[in-house]
DNA sequence: GCCAACGTTGGC
DNA sequence: GCCAACGTTGGC
């Protein structure tokens, strides 16, 4: 049976990974997640077909600079197996892997880009995670209005 | 199982 | 660069 298409939020450091990147590449592998909740959510809760709102955290301004897409299901984190990765894992192995990742596509760039600010400002959207203070988790599930909102004020 | 110390995230 | 908020670690 089909499953319920999911909305997310995925925050991204653009001088590490950028919209402008995802674009180029057309997909990615989602790695170096340490975070067991946002693990899960790959893990448990994400499959293909799942909309992606792509967040440049650490960013001036920071907010959603476009939309991708899941496109392949979770697999082990291969950069928690590579001694070389900054991501390396010793508690990790494939036998028993510890860490999961999925494969996330490119949509599309905003060409509107969606600070932070105008997400705070509106008011549908108070309740995102994201606007909340302290709020650390870089994967964030969203609802479908909170999609469709944040798409209208990008495309705008 | 508690909790202090520490490291990281991310807005500002 | 600062620092609040939060997650993780490890001693007990």
């Amino acid at each position: 049976m089909m499953e319920k298409k999911k909305y997310w939020l995925m925050k991204s450091e653009p001088d590490t990974f950028s919209i402008d990147d995802l674009a180029k590449n057309k997909k990615t592998l989602w790695d170096g997640v340490r975070n067991y909740q946002a693990r899960n959510f790959m893990m448990k809760e994400m499959s293909p077909g799942d909309e992606v709102l792509f967040y440049h955290s650490n960013a001036q301004p920071p907010g959603v600079a476009g939309l991708a897409k899941i496109s392949k299901k979770a697999v082990p984190d291969p950069t928690s197996f590579d001694k070389n990765s900054p991501y390396y894992d010793e508690k990790s192995s494939k036998e028993n892997p510890r860490w999961f990742c999925v494969e996330v596509s490119f949509a599309k760039k905003f060409n509107h880009f969606v600070s932070l600010d105008e997400i705070k400002e509106n008011k549908k959207l108070k309740n995102m995670l994201v606007v909340k203070k302290g709020q650390r988790l870089s994967i964030q599930p969203i609802t479908p209005d909170e999609f469709k909102v944040l798409c209208q004020m990008g495309m705008r």
